[in-house]
DNA sequence: TTTGTGACCTGGA
DNA sequence: ATCCAGGCCACAA
């Protein structure tokens, strides 16, 4: 695979809103599933073409997403159920399986 | 074109 | 546990 394509796009943004209520995936594992070169594609993703998707769901693989969204990520999650510990995501049990 | 930046990942200190 | 360095890909100036 070259370059990033509208596919790859596709399947990401098709992954992401895939992702059921009360659960999170990594962009390590959505870069994976979505057959991207590299994780960071996927942020680059979100933060230009994701806006209507569920971004919240989406953390690193510290269980913590970035320093600016963690308060409103987290907030969103808690909501949805998601299992918080001491401000961070408990992937063990929240991580999405595709 | 080159350079800097970023919603990342892994591994080592 | 946290911090730093290298690698990774795409974009804006």
């Amino acid at each position: 695979m070259a370059a990033t394509t509208e596919e790859q796009i596709e399947r990401v943004r098709e992954l992401v809103a895939s992702i059921p209520s009360g659960s999170v995936a990594t962009y390590g594992d959505i870069a994976s599933a979505a057959g991207l070169s590299s994780p960071r594609t996927v942020g680059w993703i979100m933060r230009t073409d994701a806006a209507d998707l569920p971004w919240h769901r989406v953390l690193g693989a510290s269980g913590r997403p970035a320093p600016h969204l963690a308060h409103r990520q987290l907030a969103k999650l808690e909501l949805e159920g998601v299992p918080i510990r001491d401000g961070r995501v408990d992937l063990a049990v929240a991580r999405h399986r595709f």
